[in-house]
RNA sequence: GCGCUCGUAGCUCAAUGGAUAGAGCAUCUGACUACGGAUCAGAAGGUUGGGGGUUCGACUCCCUCCGAGCGCGCCA
């Protein structure tokens, strides 16, 4: 059975046959840059290629498109290929193309990629500090990624990098002392995590006596002390339970096991130091180790160091990435790693991806950051609960499914107290996660419940109701949706046309947004094949067609379109509830 | 001061260097007692922050200016 395929692809191999046929270039010059036409062009593809390379070939646009076009065999697919305007080739496929390629199969067309392990660093929270935004974002966005590289055949090494070392914790544990473990353990189980370290941290900066002990505390750690470090595992654990609730709560692939934080890389910062010393690339200045990658500069033009290892002996989070950086390829024998972390950090971890490549740890198409911007509130500034303040992310997950309910209950009240309640967790969470992985990552966005739960426009509701809303026909058709829809797709009106051509471009949204690493575009694809499919409902009777083979194939089209909007949520993390 | 990121319709956002810059919301006009109206069709809305440059072709690449945000030596 021939699998669902984006023709895409398969204009892209002959195009690419048929410039090397016609011009004797090679495989790498003879790209035909084949792209979806613009709508209202009466051409369903298009390649390129001629106007790019007139120049090389020395002719003229449209006579390397004429010679591109006689070298070219897609009569099977294609039945007009034309070439317009400076040098533009259209295509615009056959009926019956459409339909046969739209049989069926599991993976609705998505083929796997040579298989690379990758490491993915995303989340990292800080132990005995309560998650903020900006951790949701990293982990929502981060678990989309997991998710698609893992669907495309990639071997995925989720790392949630937390932050369990450092200065803090001696002033972490010296309160943990002072308060007792009991009354310790308590504060931190019911996750008010926030007045621990605040209270600490006041402690630390207005009793000197307390400060002296913190600061001698952090040595006592390090050096490996048993007692500290079983005051340290306390921590650990309870905001690890406080961690894991959170990332059940949303849903996220991340478990105890995925927790390789810092403390992981303490045994290997010695000899991180050692090597780019003995490598020449580190230097001790104004008392502290460093390194000056080239290229980078702070004020009054000075070189910018990475500090490897402190004044005091200590190691900051610098030395702990490179450790990982080494680890991860050299003991994990990772092929690629990508750090979602904010944009902030961009210079910081360019930094570490300079050292790292001079050291020779890594090669820098290895490294990738994959960055994001803040979150803001509807005014456009940064998103606080009050001045100052970060706004907690239970609550955040509380008020969403909250407002959820409020919108399931009204426009479902038919459902049962129990399924009401599943579909609200799963569209308030949805929600939540549609409206940050929509959007451009790098860019900042506003974070609005009202837009993010609307049933109309690019939201996952929209989404969500879209596909219960198909479950429902084969509901009342009493049919099983399961791909057991016997008979084909025969295309024959425009609606079930663009539908066809939506559902065959699924691969190559799920392969554009691993490739520049964008989930948002895998969001765009879903709204625009969500709306197509509502236009084609709306044209084409579906129950009511006129004849056996055409309501077989409309199933069919309308099971395809189901499937694909929960395989394409199911990549961002996001469940479709059968009803709502 | 140096570096990075962003600036697109009234609002929120799209647009792997390709033809006429697209959606949703809001606004306006139509359609159908609805295979779940949580609908469909259409209109209006733009000097893509300004100016230069590269290119057959620029929202996209380069330079410059303006505006916003972030980072810049011992927190992570």
């Amino acid at each position: 059975m021939t699998p669902v395929a984006d023709p895409i692809y398969v204009l892209e191999e002959r195009g690419r046959a048929a410039l090397v046929a016609a011009f004797g270039l090679s495989e790498a010059d003879a790209d035909p840059v084949v792209r979806r036409s613009p709508p209202d062009r009466d051409a369903d593809y298009q390649a390129n290629a001629a106007l790019a390379l007139s120049k090389k070939l020395a002719m003229k646009p449209r006579e390397v498109a004429e010679k591109f076009v006689a070298a070219l065999h897609v009569d099977d697919l294609c039945e007009v290929v034309e070439i317009a305007g400076p040098g533009f080739v259209n295509f615009r496929l056959r009926a019956e193309a459409l339909g046969s390629l739209l049989e069926d199969d599991e993976r609705l067309g998505v083929r796997t990629q040579p298989q690379q392990t990758i490491v993915i660093d995303y989340s990292q929270p800080n132990v005995a500090k309560e998650m903020h935004v900006g951790h949701l974002r990293s982990t929502i966005i981060g678990d989309a990624l997991v998710r698609i590289h893992e669907f495309l055949g990639h071997k995925v090494v989720r790392h949630n990098h937390i932050g369990d070392w450092g200065t803090p914790f001696g002033m972490l544990i010296e309160h943990l002392l002072d308060i007792g473990e009991t009354e310790a353990a308590e504060e931190l189980s019911v996750g008010d995590l926030d007045s621990f370290y605040k209270a600490a941290s006041a402690k630390f900066q207005n009793d000197p006596a307390f400060a002296d002990r913190a600061r001698l505390r952090v040595v006592t750690l390090q050096s490996g002390d048993a007692e500290t470090l079983r005051l340290w595992q306390l921590l650990v654990d309870e905001s690890s339970r406080y961690f894991q609730s959170v990332y059940d709560r949303l849903g996220v692939r991340l478990t105890r096991s995925d927790l390789i934080g810092e403390s992981f890389y303490n045994p290997w910062l010695d000899d991180v130091a050692a090597t780019l010393e003995k490598q020449g690339l580190a230097r001790v200045d104004e008392g502290a180790l460093c390194v000056f990658p080239e290229g980078f500069t702070g004020r009054d033009d000075k070189p910018l160091p990475l500090i490897i290892r402190k004044r005091d002996g200590g190691y900051g989070y610098q030395a702990t990435d490179l450790a990982a950086i080494r680890y991860r390829l050299g003991d994990l024998n990772a092929e690629r790693l990508i750090y979602v972390v904010d944009a902030g950090q961009a210079q910081h971890l360019s930094m570490v991806f300079a050292v790292a490549a001079s050291a020779g740890w890594v090669r820098p198409d290895q490294v990738e950051h994959v960055k994001f911007g803040l979150v803001l509130g509807p005014d456009g500034q940064r998103l606080r609960r009050r001045v100052g303040e970060s706004v907690k992310l239970g609550a955040l997950l509380d008020e969403a499914v909250e407002r959820a309910a409020a919108v399931v209950a009204e426009k479902s009240p038919d459902l049962s107290g129990e399924e009401a309640s599943a579909v609200a967790r799963a569209v308030g969470i949805g929600a939540i996660k549609y409206a940050d992985l929509s959007n451009d990552r790098v860019k900042d966005y506003i974070f609005d419940w009202d837009r993010m739960l609307a049933m109309e426009g690019n939201t996952g509701p929209y989404l969500q109701y879209a596909i219960a809303r198909i479950r429902s026909i084969f509901r009342r058709a009493e049919q099983n949706a399961d791909g057991a829809i016997a008979g084909e797709v025969v295309i024959t009106q425009p609606a079930e046309r663009e539908l066809a051509l939506a559902l065959l471009s699924f691969e190559e949204a799920v392969v554009s947004a691993a490739q520049h690493l964008q989930p948002h575009r895998l969001c765009t694809y879903l709204f625009g094949l969500a709306s197509t499919f509502t236009s084609f409902y709306e044209h084409c009777p579906v129950l009511r067609a006129d004849s056996e083979e055409q309501r077989a194939s409309r199933l069919k089209l309308c099971d395809l379109t189901a499937r694909t909007l929960e395989l394409g949520l199911s990549l961002l993390g996001i469940e479709s509830p059968p009803r709502m």
